[in-house]
DNA sequence: GGACAATTGTTGTCGTCAACAACAATCTTC
DNA sequence: GAAGATTGTTGTTGACGACAACAATTGTCC
Protein backbone atom coordinates (compact mmCIF):
# COMPACT_ATOMS: atom_id res chain seq x y z
CA UNK A 1 0.00 0.00 0.00
CA UNK A 2 1.73 2.83 -1.02
CA UNK A 3 -1.43 4.79 -1.37
CA UNK A 4 -1.66 7.98 1.38
CA UNK A 5 -5.93 7.92 1.13
CA UNK A 6 -7.47 10.26 3.44
CA UNK A 7 -10.81 8.47 3.38
CA UNK A 8 -11.96 5.48 1.93
CA UNK A 9 -15.48 6.13 0.76
CA UNK A 10 -17.29 9.05 -0.73
CA UNK A 11 -19.20 9.87 2.16
CA UNK A 12 -17.03 11.21 5.38
CA UNK A 13 -18.82 10.55 8.48
CA UNK A 14 -19.35 13.15 11.04
CA UNK A 15 -19.08 11.23 14.35
CA UNK A 16 -23.28 11.77 14.18
CA UNK A 17 -24.40 9.04 10.88
CA UNK A 18 -24.69 11.90 8.77
CA UNK A 19 -22.77 11.09 5.12
CA UNK A 20 -20.80 14.49 3.77
CA UNK A 21 -20.36 15.18 0.78
CA UNK A 22 -16.31 16.00 -0.23
CA UNK A 23 -15.61 19.33 -1.60
CA UNK A 24 -12.97 18.92 -4.38
CA UNK A 25 -9.89 20.25 -3.11
CA UNK A 26 -10.21 17.99 -0.52
CA UNK A 27 -8.61 15.16 -2.52
CA UNK A 28 -5.33 14.87 -3.12
CA UNK A 29 -3.53 14.97 -6.82
CA UNK A 30 -0.38 12.42 -5.27
CA UNK A 31 1.99 12.50 -7.68
CA UNK A 32 0.01 14.43 -10.36
CA UNK A 33 1.13 17.79 -8.34
CA UNK A 34 4.91 17.50 -9.66
CA UNK A 35 3.85 17.15 -13.02
CA UNK A 36 4.62 20.01 -15.68
CA UNK A 37 2.56 17.85 -17.83
CA UNK A 38 -0.75 18.03 -16.15
CA UNK A 39 -0.52 21.88 -15.19
CA UNK A 40 0.46 23.22 -18.21
CA UNK A 41 -2.72 20.98 -19.69
CA UNK A 42 -5.04 22.95 -17.26
CA UNK A 43 -3.71 26.05 -17.92
CA UNK A 44 -3.67 25.51 -21.49
CA UNK A 45 -7.62 24.67 -21.61
CA UNK A 46 -8.32 27.70 -19.19
CA UNK A 47 -6.60 30.28 -21.81
CA UNK A 48 -8.19 28.37 -25.08
CA UNK A 49 -11.77 28.94 -23.32
CA UNK A 50 -10.85 32.56 -22.68
CA UNK A 51 -9.70 32.84 -26.10
CA UNK A 52 -13.00 31.38 -27.29
CA UNK A 53 -15.01 33.23 -25.48
CA UNK A 54 -12.58 37.08 -26.46
CA UNK A 55 -13.34 35.99 -29.81
CA UNK A 56 -16.30 34.80 -29.90
CA UNK A 57 -18.36 37.41 -31.24
CA UNK A 58 -16.41 37.39 -34.65
CA UNK A 59 -16.15 33.20 -34.41
CA UNK A 60 -12.48 32.68 -34.49
CA UNK A 61 -10.27 29.86 -32.92
CA UNK A 62 -7.15 29.61 -31.59
CA UNK A 63 -6.20 27.79 -34.53
CA UNK A 64 -7.88 30.00 -37.06
CA UNK A 65 -6.05 33.33 -35.94
CA UNK A 66 -2.84 31.74 -36.11
CA UNK A 67 -3.14 30.93 -39.62
CA UNK A 68 -4.37 34.30 -40.28
CA UNK A 69 -1.75 35.94 -38.34
CA UNK A 70 1.11 34.03 -40.10
CA UNK A 71 -0.50 34.30 -43.41
CA UNK A 72 -1.19 38.22 -43.08
CA UNK A 73 3.11 38.05 -41.85
CA UNK A 74 4.39 35.98 -44.87
CA UNK A 75 2.09 36.23 -47.64
CA UNK A 76 2.31 34.04 -50.58
CA UNK A 77 3.24 31.61 -48.11
CA UNK A 78 2.13 27.66 -49.49
CA UNK A 79 0.21 25.42 -47.52
CA UNK A 80 2.70 23.42 -46.92
CA UNK A 81 5.09 25.75 -45.31
CA UNK A 82 2.30 27.47 -42.85
CA UNK A 83 1.86 23.59 -41.65
CA UNK A 84 5.53 22.98 -40.78
CA UNK A 85 5.84 26.76 -39.34
CA UNK A 86 2.75 25.88 -37.19
CA UNK A 87 2.87 22.57 -36.37
CA UNK A 88 -0.44 21.85 -38.27
CA UNK A 89 -0.80 18.70 -40.11
CA UNK A 90 -1.36 19.63 -44.02
CA UNK A 91 -4.57 17.33 -44.09
CA UNK A 92 -6.12 19.65 -41.07
CA UNK A 93 -4.86 22.98 -43.04
CA UNK A 94 -6.68 21.91 -45.91
CA UNK A 95 -10.07 22.34 -44.14
CA UNK A 96 -8.84 25.75 -41.93
CA UNK A 97 -8.05 27.05 -45.22
CA UNK A 98 -11.16 26.07 -46.92
CA UNK A 99 -13.54 27.34 -43.76
CA UNK A 100 -11.35 30.72 -44.02
CA UNK A 101 -11.41 31.05 -47.93
CA UNK A 102 -15.27 30.32 -47.76
CA UNK A 103 -15.54 33.54 -45.26
CA UNK A 104 -13.56 35.74 -47.75
CA UNK A 105 -10.56 35.79 -45.47
CA UNK A 106 -8.11 34.48 -46.95
CA UNK A 107 -7.36 32.93 -50.94
CA UNK A 108 -5.48 30.63 -52.53
CA UNK A 109 -3.55 31.48 -55.41
CA UNK A 110 -1.78 29.40 -57.85
CA UNK A 111 1.69 29.77 -57.54
CA UNK A 112 3.23 30.43 -60.93
CA UNK A 113 6.92 28.67 -60.11
CA UNK A 114 5.27 25.63 -58.31
CA UNK A 115 2.24 24.46 -59.96
CA UNK A 116 1.36 21.99 -57.05
CA UNK A 117 1.32 24.22 -54.59
CA UNK A 118 -0.83 27.04 -53.53
CA UNK A 119 0.41 31.01 -52.62
CA UNK A 120 -1.86 32.27 -49.69
CA UNK A 121 -2.92 35.52 -48.87
CA UNK A 122 -5.32 37.65 -46.62
CA UNK A 123 -8.33 39.30 -49.04
CA UNK A 124 -8.61 43.19 -48.49
CA UNK A 125 -11.52 41.89 -46.09
CA UNK A 126 -9.14 39.44 -44.47
CA UNK A 127 -6.80 42.20 -43.73
CA UNK A 128 -9.04 44.71 -41.99
CA UNK A 129 -10.86 41.82 -39.88
CA UNK A 130 -7.00 40.17 -38.88
CA UNK A 131 -7.06 43.64 -37.15
CA UNK A 132 -9.63 43.38 -34.96
CA UNK A 133 -9.51 39.95 -34.19
CA UNK A 134 -5.19 41.16 -33.42
CA UNK A 135 -7.49 43.56 -30.66
CA UNK A 136 -9.36 41.10 -29.59
CA UNK A 137 -6.59 38.46 -29.33
CA UNK A 138 -4.97 41.58 -27.16
CA UNK A 139 -7.70 42.36 -24.93
CA UNK A 140 -7.70 38.10 -24.24
CA UNK A 141 -3.74 38.26 -23.25
CA UNK A 142 -4.66 40.38 -20.70
CA UNK A 143 -7.08 38.33 -18.96
CA UNK A 144 -4.12 36.28 -18.91
CA UNK A 145 -2.26 38.87 -17.82
CA UNK A 146 -4.72 39.66 -14.85
CA UNK A 147 -4.80 35.43 -13.84
CA UNK A 148 -1.10 34.70 -13.80
CA UNK A 149 -0.09 38.30 -13.25
CA UNK A 150 2.29 40.27 -15.29
CA UNK A 151 5.48 39.06 -14.08
CA UNK A 152 4.84 35.40 -14.41
CA UNK A 153 3.27 35.91 -18.05
CA UNK A 154 6.53 37.13 -19.44
CA UNK A 155 8.34 34.62 -17.07
CA UNK A 156 5.87 32.36 -19.14
CA UNK A 157 6.84 33.95 -22.29
CA UNK A 158 10.91 33.45 -21.54
CA UNK A 159 10.39 30.11 -20.20
CA UNK A 160 8.44 28.46 -23.70
CA UNK A 161 10.07 31.17 -26.28
CA UNK A 162 11.71 28.19 -27.89
CA UNK A 163 8.32 26.56 -28.34
CA UNK A 164 7.30 28.95 -30.48
CA UNK B 1 -0.97 47.18 -46.14
CA UNK B 2 0.23 45.74 -42.03
CA UNK B 3 1.61 43.13 -42.63
CA UNK B 4 5.72 43.09 -42.59
CA UNK B 5 6.18 40.56 -45.37
CA UNK B 6 9.65 39.00 -46.06
CA UNK B 7 8.49 37.34 -49.41
CA UNK B 8 5.33 37.05 -51.52
CA UNK B 9 6.50 33.88 -52.73
CA UNK B 10 7.04 30.36 -51.69
CA UNK B 11 10.16 30.28 -52.99
CA UNK B 12 12.76 32.92 -52.63
CA UNK B 13 14.68 33.88 -56.27
CA UNK B 14 18.66 33.82 -55.39
CA UNK B 15 19.34 36.02 -58.68
CA UNK B 16 20.74 33.45 -60.53
CA UNK B 17 16.73 32.17 -61.57
CA UNK B 18 17.44 28.62 -58.82
CA UNK B 19 14.39 29.15 -56.59
CA UNK B 20 14.62 28.10 -53.22
CA UNK B 21 12.44 26.42 -50.30
CA UNK B 22 12.35 28.75 -47.59
CA UNK B 23 13.06 27.51 -44.27
CA UNK B 24 10.49 27.81 -41.50
CA UNK B 25 12.39 29.25 -39.24
CA UNK B 26 12.51 32.19 -41.58
CA UNK B 27 8.83 32.73 -41.60
CA UNK B 28 7.63 35.50 -38.79
CA UNK B 29 4.88 34.64 -36.67
CA UNK B 30 4.17 38.81 -36.08
CA UNK B 31 1.13 38.97 -33.35
CA UNK B 32 1.85 35.57 -31.94
CA UNK B 33 5.18 35.96 -30.50
CA UNK B 34 3.49 37.90 -27.53
CA UNK B 35 0.30 35.14 -26.91
CA UNK B 36 0.85 32.58 -23.76
CA UNK B 37 -1.87 30.72 -25.47
CA UNK B 38 0.24 29.69 -28.40
CA UNK B 39 3.19 28.81 -26.47
CA UNK B 40 1.61 27.30 -24.18
CA UNK B 41 -0.36 25.09 -26.55
CA UNK B 42 2.75 24.23 -28.80
CA UNK B 43 4.66 23.15 -25.07
CA UNK B 44 1.68 20.98 -24.06
CA UNK B 45 2.18 18.99 -27.33
CA UNK B 46 5.46 18.36 -26.88
CA UNK B 47 4.86 17.24 -23.37
CA UNK B 48 1.80 14.79 -24.03
CA UNK B 49 4.29 13.59 -27.14
CA UNK B 50 7.04 12.63 -24.58
CA UNK B 51 4.46 11.48 -22.42
CA UNK B 52 2.79 9.26 -24.51
CA UNK B 53 6.21 8.23 -26.15
CA UNK B 54 7.58 7.38 -22.78
CA UNK B 55 4.93 5.11 -21.36
CA UNK B 56 4.24 3.79 -24.98
CA UNK B 57 5.56 0.46 -23.23
CA UNK B 58 2.54 0.43 -20.65
CA UNK B 59 0.29 1.90 -22.86
CA UNK B 60 -0.87 4.73 -20.74
CA UNK B 61 -1.95 8.42 -21.69
CA UNK B 62 -1.88 11.36 -19.44
CA UNK B 63 -5.91 11.26 -18.68
CA UNK B 64 -5.48 7.24 -18.00
CA UNK B 65 -2.11 8.31 -15.67
CA UNK B 66 -4.47 10.96 -13.99
CA UNK B 67 -7.53 8.83 -12.67
CA UNK B 68 -5.53 6.35 -11.84
CA UNK B 69 -3.22 8.22 -9.47
CA UNK B 70 -6.28 10.23 -8.18
CA UNK B 71 -7.97 7.17 -7.40
CA UNK B 72 -4.83 5.27 -6.02
CA UNK B 73 -4.81 8.71 -3.31
CA UNK B 74 -8.42 9.00 -2.76
CA UNK B 75 -9.78 4.91 -2.44
CA UNK B 76 -13.71 4.77 -2.65
CA UNK B 77 -14.05 8.37 -4.30
CA UNK B 78 -17.17 8.24 -6.79
CA UNK B 79 -16.64 9.10 -10.71
CA UNK B 80 -18.51 12.60 -9.86
CA UNK B 81 -15.67 13.53 -7.79
CA UNK B 82 -13.06 12.57 -9.25
CA UNK B 83 -14.15 14.30 -12.80
CA UNK B 84 -14.42 17.75 -10.68
CA UNK B 85 -11.35 17.03 -9.70
CA UNK B 86 -9.59 16.60 -12.47
CA UNK B 87 -11.96 18.93 -14.99
CA UNK B 88 -13.27 15.42 -16.85
CA UNK B 89 -16.51 15.43 -17.81
CA UNK B 90 -18.30 13.11 -16.05
CA UNK B 91 -19.45 11.70 -19.72
CA UNK B 92 -15.94 11.22 -20.61
CA UNK B 93 -15.39 9.39 -17.53
CA UNK B 94 -17.44 6.33 -17.97
CA UNK B 95 -15.52 5.13 -21.01
CA UNK B 96 -12.22 6.03 -19.23
CA UNK B 97 -13.35 3.62 -16.46
CA UNK B 98 -14.61 1.30 -18.69
CA UNK B 99 -11.13 1.03 -20.43
CA UNK B 100 -9.43 0.63 -17.17
CA UNK B 101 -11.66 -1.76 -15.93
CA UNK B 102 -11.21 -3.97 -18.86
CA UNK B 103 -7.78 -3.84 -18.14
CA UNK B 104 -8.45 -4.75 -14.42
CA UNK B 105 -6.57 -2.18 -13.02
CA UNK B 106 -9.43 -0.51 -11.68
CA UNK B 107 -13.06 -1.55 -10.03
CA UNK B 108 -16.43 0.07 -9.72
CA UNK B 109 -18.13 -0.96 -6.59
CA UNK B 110 -21.40 -0.29 -5.40
CA UNK B 111 -21.68 2.28 -3.27
CA UNK B 112 -23.75 1.37 0.20
CA UNK B 113 -24.43 5.15 1.30
CA UNK B 114 -25.42 6.05 -2.06
CA UNK B 115 -26.67 3.92 -4.41
CA UNK B 116 -26.72 5.57 -7.22
CA UNK B 117 -22.99 6.27 -6.84
CA UNK B 118 -19.49 3.74 -7.48
CA UNK B 119 -16.86 3.78 -5.08
CA UNK B 120 -13.51 3.41 -7.27
CA UNK B 121 -10.93 1.64 -6.41
CA UNK B 122 -7.44 0.31 -7.32
CA UNK B 123 -7.24 -3.35 -7.97
CA UNK B 124 -4.43 -5.24 -6.36
CA UNK B 125 -2.90 -5.14 -9.90
CA UNK B 126 -3.32 -1.62 -10.49
CA UNK B 127 -1.62 -0.63 -7.51
CA UNK B 128 1.54 -2.32 -8.50
CA UNK B 129 0.98 -1.12 -11.69
CA UNK B 130 0.45 2.11 -11.03
CA UNK B 131 4.19 1.94 -9.27
CA UNK B 132 5.43 1.22 -12.21
CA UNK B 133 3.60 3.96 -14.14
CA UNK B 134 4.52 6.60 -11.69
CA UNK B 135 8.65 5.29 -12.10
CA UNK B 136 7.99 5.68 -15.95
CA UNK B 137 5.97 9.36 -15.07
CA UNK B 138 9.24 10.30 -13.36
CA UNK B 139 11.18 9.66 -15.97
CA UNK B 140 9.21 12.03 -18.38
CA UNK B 141 9.32 14.43 -15.94
CA UNK B 142 13.41 14.28 -16.24
CA UNK B 143 13.09 14.62 -19.84
CA UNK B 144 10.71 17.85 -19.42
CA UNK B 145 13.53 18.80 -16.90
CA UNK B 146 16.43 18.65 -19.60
CA UNK B 147 14.02 20.25 -22.40
CA UNK B 148 13.59 23.94 -20.21
CA UNK B 149 15.87 23.12 -17.26
CA UNK B 150 15.37 22.15 -13.92
CA UNK B 151 14.98 26.07 -12.68
CA UNK B 152 12.53 26.64 -15.29
CA UNK B 153 10.36 23.68 -14.86
CA UNK B 154 10.39 24.62 -11.10
CA UNK B 155 9.15 28.15 -11.52
CA UNK B 156 6.96 27.02 -14.34
CA UNK B 157 5.16 24.71 -11.79
CA UNK B 158 4.86 27.29 -9.37
CA UNK B 159 3.75 30.00 -11.54
CA UNK B 160 0.61 26.92 -12.71
CA UNK B 161 -0.06 25.98 -9.31
CA UNK B 162 -3.74 27.35 -9.37
CA UNK B 163 -4.50 25.99 -12.02
CA UNK B 164 -3.85 22.02 -10.55
C1' DG C 1 -44.86 11.64 4.40
C1' DG C 2 -45.32 12.73 -0.18
C1' DA C 3 -44.51 15.63 -4.30
C1' DC C 4 -40.91 17.90 -6.64
C1' DA C 5 -36.19 19.10 -7.59
C1' DA C 6 -31.37 17.69 -7.75
C1' DT C 7 -27.68 14.28 -8.36
C1' DT C 8 -25.28 10.09 -10.41
C1' DG C 9 -24.06 7.17 -13.92
C1' DT C 10 -24.95 6.20 -18.60
C1' DT C 11 -25.74 6.67 -23.60
C1' DG C 12 -25.63 9.35 -27.58
C1' DT C 13 -24.43 13.20 -30.80
C1' DC C 14 -21.52 16.89 -32.50
C1' DG C 15 -17.28 19.37 -33.46
C1' DT C 16 -12.19 19.97 -32.75
C1' DC C 17 -7.86 18.05 -33.22
C1' DA C 18 -3.59 14.85 -33.99
C1' DA C 19 -1.92 10.92 -36.61
C1' DC C 20 -1.94 8.10 -40.65
C1' DA C 21 -2.56 6.31 -45.21
C1' DA C 22 -3.47 6.68 -49.95
C1' DC C 23 -3.78 9.23 -54.25
C1' DA C 24 -3.06 12.41 -58.52
C1' DA C 25 -0.50 16.14 -60.14
C1' DT C 26 3.80 18.08 -60.32
C1' DC C 27 8.65 18.80 -59.42
C1' DT C 28 13.56 17.13 -58.66
C1' DT C 29 17.27 14.27 -59.52
C1' DC C 30 20.10 11.28 -61.78
C1' DG D 1 13.43 10.32 -69.68
C1' DA D 2 12.64 7.28 -65.51
C1' DA D 3 12.47 7.02 -60.54
C1' DG D 4 11.72 9.18 -56.40
C1' DA D 5 10.19 13.13 -53.65
C1' DT D 6 6.84 16.89 -52.68
C1' DT D 7 2.14 19.28 -52.57
C1' DG D 8 -2.56 19.42 -51.91
C1' DT D 9 -6.45 16.54 -51.14
C1' DT D 10 -9.57 12.95 -49.26
C1' DG D 11 -10.58 9.65 -45.96
C1' DT D 12 -10.23 6.97 -41.47
C1' DT D 13 -9.19 6.39 -36.74
C1' DG D 14 -9.04 7.67 -31.97
C1' DA D 15 -8.64 11.02 -27.98
C1' DC D 16 -11.04 14.76 -26.17
C1' DG D 17 -14.46 18.67 -24.67
C1' DA D 18 -19.31 20.15 -24.74
C1' DC D 19 -24.16 19.06 -24.64
C1' DA D 20 -28.49 16.81 -24.17
C1' DA D 21 -31.44 13.26 -22.61
C1' DC D 22 -32.63 9.45 -19.60
C1' DA D 23 -33.49 6.07 -15.44
C1' DA D 24 -32.46 5.30 -10.83
C1' DT D 25 -31.84 7.25 -6.62
C1' DT D 26 -31.42 10.84 -3.16
C1' DG D 27 -32.44 15.40 -1.07
C1' DT D 28 -35.64 19.04 -0.01
C1' DC D 29 -39.62 21.45 1.08
C1' DC D 30 -44.25 22.08 2.47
Amino acid sequence: MTATAPQTSPRKRAGNGIARRIDADEIGLDALVGHAGYAVRRFQIWIFQDFIKTLGDVDIRPTQYSVLTVIGANPGLSQMAVAKRLGIERARLVHLLDSLEQRKLVKRVKSKTDRRSHALHLTAQGETALEKFKRLAAEHERHVEAKIGKENRERLLRILADFT
